[in-house]
DNA sequence: GCCGGACTATGACCGCGGTCATAGAACCAA
DNA sequence: TTGGTTCTATGACCGCGGTCATAGTCCGGC
């Protein structure tokens, strides 16, 4: 099943979408058009579903506009959030390869545009550029690098520490002002949103942070990035 | 720099091994020939090291024979097992493909001998060969949802589970005999020697396990197995 | 306006599991 | 044999952080 709404993108729109995301560098023009003309776009609310889990995969997904975020849901019910994509930032790598369901889902937090390419034309078109298949493999290994930052992070890291690195990451990704609440925080930082809200308590104490409802704002980048990589050297 | 002591491998055994190898299913005999040709085998002894993290990929890995873990090491000294192979199991994926230097290191777990290519080689071969790089992403996908899972279990699963869920995953590798430490386990399972210890005492008195110096015995598969996925219907 | 829901904020409690300490058993080498 | 190392075993302690409860605040919808 299909979500979201259809919106029109005109080629130009698809061509520039492409040239730019991630994966899809050093291509040639007709490349980029190729690719480009096998996508279509769809719209999405804040807060509405773009995939779910445990569903054969029918799609590659590229954002377009907006924010959207890919995360892990427990049996639980403990919602884990495994990335936040950007325009030009693919959502699934590697269903599109294999086909089969997994076990992530993928929402717009806020309207967002999401590209969409049908599995077998992508698949099509990744097994003639071998570069593109290169690009892909490069950034599954910075997401595999990445779970065991966060594996070593959850394991014999405090809260602080996994949570200042959340911010420090989320400063290089948006910049001093980050739109998130603490529950997307917590989420972040695998940890509950109490315990994230005392701890931003104690950083704003400090004078590192500014934080008002669903915002917060890096007033000290530079103590960030002390406090994240203090542990690296004692 | 390359470790280890140099071993023969006759063109035949060499074959034999990508052929059952993981990832190299579904290739012809020419195929199979054609890699075998291009990697000579490499003899550890029990605890040396095979590869360090930080240094440029030289070589793709592969397991010919032994037991071989590939673990991260924290900065603050604790190591945290990500994989362990067995012939047929290769042990860098993503390097032979970035040739970046990355955070792992292996080490063999008792006498092994580990086929090498060159990454050159390797990269020249995957590229010729399409369904090699696919077979590649499948198994990455593999191990970013096992990670994914770890980091999971290590949010919101006590030790005891995470520890069952290393034995029943380590009971369909081995089999019901488990030749690995407490302190091993308690590396695959994210927590301290200690723990797993008491974590065992626990397993021991309920007849679910038997233990001793270094070896881990299942008693019970179907406890295990229920202790194990309880929380999934809970 | 008013009300309901989402978000922030903070206190109290307490249990899991990490840390430290101690000790015995198994294994190996000299 | 002896001595050293590794592995197992278990007790005591205690602090981090999850859980529960309460309340104040901001925002959007009717």
């Amino acid at each position: 099943m299909m979500r979201g709404q259809p919106v029109d993108m005109d080629l130009a729109q698809r061509a520039d979408l492409f040239q730019h995301a991630l994966g899809f560098q050093g291509l040639s023009q007709e490349q980029i058009a190729q690719i480009a003309g096998l996508a279509f776009g769809r719209r999405f609310a804040k807060g509405e579903i773009i995939f779910e889990p445990n569903l054969p995969c029918r799609f590659f997904y590229l954002v377009a506009r907006g924010l959207a975020k890919v995360y892990i849901c427990s049996p639980s019910g403990m919602r884990l959030t495994y990335l936040l994509a950007n325009r030009g930032e693919p959502l699934n790598l590697i269903g599109p390869f294999t086909g089969t369901p997994r076990f992530l889902s993928a929402e717009a937090m806020e309207e967002a545009v999401v590209a969409h390419v049908r599995r077998q034309d992508f698949l099509r078109f990744a097994s003639q550029h071998p570069a593109v298949v290169v690009n892909i493999i490069s950034i599954l290994g910075r997401a595999i690098d990445s779970a065991n930052s966060r594996i070593v992070d959850l394991v014999e890291k405090r809260v602080e520490q996994r949570l200042v690195r959340v911010l420090f990451t989320l400063l290089a990704k948006f910049g001093t002002e980050i739109n998130l609440t603490s529950s997307e925080l917590a989420e972040l930082a695998g940890t509950t949103t109490e315990s994230t809200l005392r701890t931003m308590a104690r950083l704003r104490r400090l004078g590192i942070i500014a934080s008002g409802r669903g915002q917060v704002k890096i007033i000290q980048p530079a103590s960030l990035k002390k406090l994240h990589s203090d542990p690296l050297w004692v």
